[in-house]
DNA sequence: GTACGTGCAAAGAATTTGCAGATAA
DNA sequence: TTATCTGCAAATTCTTTGCACGTAC
């Protein structure tokens, strides 16, 4: 799917700036975070802003373009795919990569693609009882 | 169990500090950040710095004696309970909760808790095949 | 006395905000 | 025109670092 169509999909009015980003997010399934996409974009729009690489990613996330990922503490990351899948972090070099979803008796330890699985992490997210009630 | 038995437990040599975070995390299950651990702390001891809470939850990380969850971009929090659980985030108020692990039809929607569950996150963490070789 | 623990102040990094100029319908 | 988009600079927030003092064995 090309960028400027799958920005008018989510009804993302396109910009230059935001084709390029998103364009680099179809091409790059690295889950990307702000410097990554500012230094790669950098050298082709020398007058690209990181504020508005922020700004297009927010506005990606609140028209269901794109995911963010918060398994890195230090960098928050974007996925082009949303659809649910797993994800794999190296604790050592930092990349994120897509894994299948796993079977227990794979959990932990080294698993088929030779990865060493240490943790686990399942998350949920959404509206807490409290909050569905005290929005009415 | 108690916090000092706790340290013990983990190989962590215990201090007034310590004993008192530890003990925080054991009365309360409520995944805090480091600013909760210090705005409940400083009234009983005025002269404590966050520099030492940060220092302490690290290592209390690296001895395995607490887990250190980034659901929320804003907040690294903790959980003193290191056995492998589910999370609820509300998006709302930012508090985490406990969750049992669901079945696959109830994921999305309304659960039995009534939370609305509106994403799935699942991530393992660990070294890659790439970093595992080169560590040899 | 030596090693370790603590905490201040400063530095660093990621992200957000305010605002003004540029662009597009 | 009129609303939206962009990007600079400054502010804010979270976290780390350097260092000096204090404490414990």
């Amino acid at each position: 799917m090309k960028a400027l169509e799958r920005l008018q999909v989510h009804n993302i009015k396109p910009s230059m700036q935001r084709i390029a980003i998103m364009d680099y997010l179809l091409e790059n399934y690295t889950h990307p975070a702000v410097d990554e996409i500012y230094t790669a974009l950098f050298p082709k729009i020398p007058t690209l802003s990181k504020t508005t690489v922020y700004n297009t990613l927010k506005l990606f996330e609140e028209h269901d373009a794109i995911k963010m990922l918060t398994i890195d503490d230090k960098n928050t990351c974007f996925d082009i795919d949303t659809s649910p899948h797993a994800h794999f972090f190296c604790k050592k070099c930092n990349k994120i990569e897509d894994f299948n979803l796993m079977k227990p008796e794979q959990l932990k330890g080294l698993d088929q693609s030779n990865h060493l699985v240490t943790e686990v992490h399942l998350y949920y997210k959404g509206v807490c009882q409290e909050c569905l009630r005290s929005e009415e």
